[in-house]
DNA sequence: ACATGGTACTTTGCTTTGCAAGGTACCATT
DNA sequence: AATGGTACCTTGCAAAGCAAAGTACCATGT
């Protein structure tokens, strides 16, 4: 059991939650989000942001519109959608009470390290 | 797309750092386990608890002792070892990060809701 | 016109984990 | 002996992150 390989399965779900406040700051394209993400230290590849941002466009909770770059193909610029906004209250909701299990489950080590 | 099913996947690699943290502040079993993380609103099952305590007593990160009980069968008591200790540092360092990706990520949208 | 390199998007197969569902075994009480 | 409660275990499924490999667009230089 790796540390490394829990860093993987600790994002699942996570991410999701990440992607939808980046997308409701304002409009971006998957380099964007990647690059955002990599300031807080969080690495994501395209392998996972790709498939991640289809599934949210099926489910209606962000849109995208084709625009022109100056230096290189189009690219997919996402934006939240209304939907989104809400389901992104919910997440957050769930983020809170994950965030306090953490807190109380890992208060007392924590103060004795 | 359910915020339900997105609960789930949230949880994942943080019910280590969770079940770590509560076995490094006393020996437990597993439903003391159940209910303390039920406080915090962090519902979790056998189904996922038992094969996961499975997990990490093989990486040796816990270990366990039987102890009678006064009313039913035998309980497992799980304890942390100092390997898991080890561990439960590297898993919080991860969280930290995830965390702030989390505050950074839905800062914006946290202030205009 | 053609080749090259950089950027952007996509897909396949694998691994891991949470969970529902069902099962076995122990103990006390009746 | 039978019942109910507690505790532990197992199987099969679904979902997400990721490595790896692929396709396509665009600008630049020769």
């Amino acid at each position: 059991m790796k540390a490394e390989n829990t860093k993987a399965q600790m994002k699942k779900g996570v991410l999701e939650l990440c992607i939808l406040g980046l997308t409701a700051e304002r409009e971006m394209y998957p380099s964007d989000i990647i690059n955002r993400l990599k300031e807080s230290k969080l690495i994501v590849v395209e392998g996972t942001l790709y498939p991640l941002l289809n599934r949210l466009k099926n489910a209606g909770l962000v849109g995208y519109e084709w625009r022109e770059s100056k230096a290189g193909p189009p690219r997919k610029y996402y934006q939240i959608t209304a939907q989104g906004r809400s389901f992104l209250n919910d997440l957050l909701i769930n983020w809170k009470h994950l965030s306090t299990a953490v807190d109380k489950s890992t208060q007392n080590f924590m103060e004795n390290e």
